[in-house]
This record gives C-alpha cells, sequence and structure tokens, in this order.
DNA sequence: AGAGCGTATACCCATATGGGGATACGTCAA
DNA sequence: TTGACGTATCCCCATATGGGTATACGCTCT
C-alpha cells in the first residue's frame, strides 16, 4: 500500500494547502472554477482536481450556472476536524496544569492570550486522564 | 513535483489517522515506543516513521529513558490548525442563513461559551464577510 | 449549425508516501 | 564482554499524489 486516499476524509482534503485556500476563498461566497483560478493564479485543471477532491469530502457544492459551475463551501465535514483538535486545545493552555518549568517558557514566548477561563467543554482524549502521565 | 512534504506541517501530520491516533494516546502521558507498538498493534518500525514525522512538526517531544525513548505529546503546533478550523465553525451553524435560526441553535446547542472575551486571534478568512455570500 | 467560452478529464511525469523486512545502534543486564 | 532488549534506519515496493499539457464535454450566443 500506499498512502491513504486523500479523497477519503477531511483531515486529508485539508492537509492541501491549495485545497484550504480555495475553501478560504468560499468563504466569501459562490465562485465559479473561472474565479477561483484567477485568486488563486493555479493553472485551471489544478483548480478542477482539487474541487473535485473536496466536493467527494463534501467540503463544497457545486451549483450550475449556465455553463459555470459555481462552488460553494460546506464546512459541515469540519465539524470532525475541529472536534479531534479542540480535544487538544486545553492541553496547549494546561500544559501548565502540572508544570512549572514550562510557565517560565510561556511568559517569555508567547505572553499573549488563550489560557484563562477554564472551558472543559468536550475534549474527549485530552485531559482524560492526563494525570496518568507523570 | 508530487506532494508537498507531509513533514512539513502539522495540517499533513495530522491527516494520518495512525499518527492522530499516536497523538490521541500521547495525550495519556508520556509513552515509550513500544508502549504505542503495543497499543496500536502495528509493526515498531511503523511507529518509529511516524514519530519521526511527528517530531519534525513538532508534535511529540522525545526524552531518553534508558534504552527507551518517551514521547510525550506537545498540543502548540496544533494552533494553527485549530485557528484555521475555528473560522468556519460559525459557518456550519450559520450555514442554514446567518442568524436566525442559528442563534436559536446555539442556545440549545451549546450553552457554554467559545467565542466570548474577544479573542480575535487568527479567524482570517472565516468571517471576514460572508455578507458578500448572499 | 458554428464559434467560443468554462470546466472536467485523460494522460504523463516526478516524487513522497505508508508499509514491510532486515538490520544497525545504543543501553542495560549478566 | 556478551547477550538481550528497545528503537531508529536502511532498502524496497506499490501507490496516490500534485502538477502540466492537451483535449473532450456542455452550454450559450449568434
Amino acid at each position: 500500500m500506499a498512502r491513504a486516499a486523500t479523497t477519503t476524509d477531511a483531515f486529508n482534503a485539508v492537509a492541501e494547502p491549495r485545497r484550504r485556500q480555495i475553501l478560504d476563498l468560499l468563504t466569501h461566497g459562490e465562485l465559479a472554477v473561472n474565479d477561483i483560478v484567477e485568486r488563486m493564479g493555479v493553472a485551471q485543471p489544478l483548480v478542477s482536481k482539487h474541487l473535485k477532491v473536496l466536493r467527494e469530502v463534501g467540503l463544497v457544492d457545486v451549483r450550475d450556472d449556465g455553463r459555470r459551475r459555481l462552488y460553494r463551501l460546506n464546512p459541515v465535514p469540519l465539524k470532525p476536524i475541529h472536534e479531534w483538535v479542540r480535544g487538544f486545545e486545553q492541553l496547549w493552555s494546561e500544559r501548565f496544569d502540572r508544570m512549572d518549568v514550562v510557565l517560565t517558557e510561556l511568559m517569555d514566548a508567547e505572553p499573549m492570550e488563550a489560557e484563562r477561563d477554564g472551558r472543559d467543554d468536550g475534549g474527549d482524549a485530552a485531559q482524560r486522564d492526563r494525570d496518568a502521565a507523570g
């Protein structure tokens, strides 16, 4: 075997930068292939291929408009990704939790946001038993 | 060219199911390669390879423990992913239109937080002008 | 019908991938 | 030191990929 088909799930579909870019573009609303081609500056066939992948994963919907095809974003398949990553969100905040050194590190590394507010939404894996760690 | 190197960014690293699985496992705390091998039931070299990728992307840290190597999760590189996907979060709720139905849904779907506290870190594309959509 | 535009496909290539098997390397146990 | 264990690497393969170019398909307009 080689690698799993990219067209399999959103995770793979989104792993490709150009595909992400397309999704970003579609965020602004429906776009015809050519619009995307222009905005991305890549060959049309390329765009069509990427769109195909996105279509197969369900990240975009198509609509015929005369001789054009309007693509529309369908963010729903991103949900699993969001959910999965969300499980780790607390970790990169809580990393402090039982850390000590880390605190220092963070202090001068990124003093910005992303920590306070003890949200414990649905972190499946994440905090389940991070105590088993130490 | 072929595809971009998987080792390039977290997006790619995480596109591989096994790699995600490893990260999930590491959620419970440090693990030696063999632990992972057992829990996943795949060949050891395979695991080592995946770990290498994860290492290169910074998703795991290694620590030497005698003849074992303990791997530890480092969720930080997931942040960009989280942030990117988060930009779409609203969309898959707003999809119905933009605020009407959604409001209701939000009400009883996630009464929690997750948006208040005006962190607007990386919501690049997403809501920028979803009004251009209609 | 014919011309032209917009898009999808087909085909070809180079390459990185995930996986397998064997093995080298480093560390601990005798 | 020798042997066993734990892990990383090496080499090999099949395959899917992203990209390029050419072309086929579909629709619109004249």
